[in-house]
DNA sequence: ACACGTTGTGTACACGTGTACATAATATAG
DNA sequence: CTATATTATGTACACGTGTACACAACGTGT
């Protein structure tokens, strides 16, 4: 005969460990409470106890008696993309090592989504919450702020006082791969780009604009589709069926990087470095793969992620933009100098 | 002046709200309740104050007090590889169209994070537990049963009564790779494995294996490091350095298929499909990619999510171990079958 | 007008924990 | 041994919410 359970789960409690140990319920609350005094002896019979009745913390009621969740919130879109996920994993890796815990949260697809997003994070109590792609509605932030969460932005730079807004310096990585493609001795030099980019992406294709008119260089723009190894194949074969077929590209993604390459190669039977030099960024695995051996820029994730932190672990935090420069990874999908 | 701040972070409650719409705090605890009687004047008063109070329920408060959190953690490793990102990406999608939040926990690193990551989920109070990668220790397992937990294993079979165990049917792909290298005509069929496998790479090994022996066919093996690209490349140069150099090779993942295909292109000059057979496994994005255009096993994803949501939804699950078939997907890696 | 079902609101309690305060037990100094 | 400082424990309350229960208001049919 099946006893007739309860709707509520019922679950192990302090009270019972307190029973079981033959204390009071604060003893036990103490002894998982770091700092808090307890004797020896009552530390180990609630310990003991607590390993018999299988005893956690419940961390719901903790964090609601504290105000103090513990949990940070990382919303995203496209996490499957290699940036994005090696992003996310070292973010995880060190929000965990830092006592925190990662609430992630999808938004492909919708930019709305970004707003239900927050409203979700709100509700949860998150400490923080990290935003990858996308931006917030301004009057949620306030939301945010009056409820003592923090507001960081990555790769994206708007009017958001309060919040810590940081990533890579874009237009410097620009100007850098102009002027690389310059020295390797490049004739006709082109932009290939995203057909929706991001701020972070319209950002490096400003600067290397800005570089290319500085010196003097006309600069073949090619932009279509989303971020993608698919677009970059698109845009490769425009660009290499192009009567003046470039000989240096500047693509604003890995992802694209690769597909022009492939293009180049799969569909035309160009090489690089000897027939097409191209300059890539995010420095994604495949970056690194030898059919690829691409030159790029490496994020300054590590930077990047150790200042969110600290940022994020400051009590009153004050508004700040932070721009860290991106480290120039020489591979070989660049002509070498000649040295003259 | 600055004021005195408590230290205590004073947030917008369900009290405030009432009193600013002048009604009882109930009506507006029912006014956020689905399915709760509010007459529908009350009900406008609630929402309009509270949008101008910025309030949004404490899901800390109210999953505490139905015992019901909403929340289901992920545990994985290594979460920037393309095929464990792509699954994550589409766990939290699903979860989250399911009314559900993910935790996301990273155990990269050492094996003995997992226990970690399960504790830390049995605190949240999370209604499941979804293990991409490693096994918990069976002991947990009772305490997360104990605690109301569910637990899914994907991509790893064992002996944990109470958890649904699910993953693609390894054996039979590795069988189905062999036949496929075999009717390609492959006279020399090797086996390209990592280091240190987890279970369902041993299993498609094994199959593999299985299938040779049973077809009277010697394979040769070569198995190093761990699971990446780096490990194919390294096994790829050591296959085709060989005297007996294979034409036919079944890697157990896509990633170290693409090493052992870049192997074979940049160290060696030899091209797929007319030199070398490759098989992958996972039929991650790169595996489409025009310079691998790698033929491959698409795992069962959609079908793996969509059952390990009916089962987490279910009220009593019971173990169940579930093998769904993995997809080949022929590209152009494997030469076509000659038509006598 | 009365009995009755329906609907909306208010009261009281529970969820499981951390901590300020008071108090009992113990150690230390004279 | 007494006065005092230190430590350990117990009591009471707060965190913010959902819901069972009681009850008032209300419409409806006779």
């Amino acid at each position: 005969m099946s006893e007739k359970v309860s709707s509520r789960k019922q679950q192990v409690r302090a009270t019972d460990v307190a029973r079981h140990a033959g204390v009071s319920r604060v003893s036990v609350s103490r002894t998982f409470t770091p700092g808090a005094s307890v004797s020896a002896a009552t530390r180990a019979k609630v310990l003991k106890s607590a390993d018999i009745l299988g005893y956690r913390v419940n961390r719901l009621a903790s964090s609601l008696n504290r105000s103090e969740s513990g949990i940070v919130a990382l919303i995203a879109a496209e996490i499957d993309t290699p940036y994005r996920a090696a992003m996310i994993a070292e973010l995880t890796d060190k929000l965990q090592a830092a006592g925190k815990v990662t609430m992630l949260i999808n938004t492909s697809g919708f930019e709305e989504r970004v707003k239900d997003a927050l409203l979700q994070a709100i509700s949860f109590r998150t400490e923080a919450a990290i935003i990858l792609s996308g931006a917030p509605d301004p009057s949620l932030a306030d939301t945010c702020f009056s409820n003592g969460m923090k507001l960081v932005l990555i790769n994206r730079e708007e009017d958001f006082p309060g919040s810590l807004q940081i990533g890579p310096d874009n237009r410097a990585a620009g100007k850098t791969a102009l002027k690389a493609l310059l020295r390797a001795g490049c004739q006709r030099i082109a932009l290939a780009n995203s057909g929706n980019a991001t701020w972070s992406i319209v950002e490096r294709q400003k600067g290397f604009l800005a570089a290319a008119e500085e010196a003097g260089v006309e600069v073949i723009s090619e932009a279509t589709g989303v971020t993608s190894y698919e677009a970059g194949l698109e845009i490769g074969t425009a660009l290499m069926d192009r009567e003046d077929r470039p000989d240096g590209v500047f693509c604003t993604t890995d992802l694209i990087a690769c597909g022009v390459i492939d293009a180049a190669r799969q569909r035309f039977g160009l090489r690089t470095p000897d027939d097409l030099s191209v300059i890539g960024f995010d420095d994604i695995p495949q970056a690194a793969w030898e059919g690829y051996d691409l030159t790029t820029f490496a994020q300054p994730m590590d930077r990047i992620i150790d200042k969110c932190l600290e940022w994020c672990t400051t009590d009153q935090p004050s508004t700040e933009t932070v721009q860290l420069p991106a480290r120039f990874v020489w591979r070989n999908s660049v002509k070498k100098t000649v040295v003259v």
